[in-house]
DNA sequence: ATTTTGGCGCTAT
DNA sequence: AATAGCGCCAAAA
């Protein structure tokens, strides 16, 4: 298989690419193979030998810092269960602004009663933000948890800056 | 109104 | 191989 330049590959070792959010008060890294994206991680430091541009990370960013815009046709390439995998897909579908139960997403994801099991897929969610598991939140209320650096406070910030705080009940 | 109980799919002991 | 424990939920007590 030719390959005239190495950023075109889509096997190899994954491109890591960095940049600082304001909002969030974090590094948003992304691992890219071929024109997919692998991997997303919010971080309190900036990973080792990342690069800063790319064009999928400078939409990411655009979209912490207005909570508009819409990442949903970024490819994604990402090694995950079929559990996991058909409750990210249909996690992907929340535009921003609302927000869905864990309940609510078993359901819709053919699973009801497994609203719990789409707690652990949201808490292993290998690419945050890209697949908004901000937007999924406890029947009961408040924010739930999410495993991110920052923990729920970046959640809120997440769900504040696209307005979608009023339609969780409780905050 | 609050607490308990049983169900869910997966990962890490 | 088995069990515990998770970003939860709804029905029962």
């Amino acid at each position: 298989m030719r390959r005239t330049r190495k950023e075109e590959s889509d096997d190899g070792a994954p491109r890591q690419y960095a940049g600082f959010s304001e909002d969030l008060g974090l590094y948003v890294s992304i691992s890219v193979r071929g024109d997919r994206v692998t991997a997303v991680r919010l971080t309190e430091e900036r990973p080792e030998g990342a690069k800063d541009e790319h064009p999928y990370l400078a939409r990411i960013l655009e979209h912490l810092a207005t909570g508009r815009g819409d990442l949903r046709d970024i490819p994604l390439d990402l090694e995950v269960s079929p559990f996991d995998r058909r409750v990210l897909e249909v996690m992907r579908t929340i535009p921003p602004g609302e927000v869905v139960t864990y309940g609510e997403l078993a359901r819709a994801s053919g699973r009801p009663g497994a609203a719990r099991a789409v707690g652990g897929a949201c808490a292993r969610n290998p690419a945050p933000v890209l697949v908004p598991c901000h937007r999924v939140v406890p029947a009961s209320g408040g924010l739930g948890n999410y495993s991110a650096a920052g923990g729920p406070a970046t959640k809120r910030r997440l769900l504040e800056k696209e307005g979608a705080l009023a339609k969780v009940k409780g905050t």
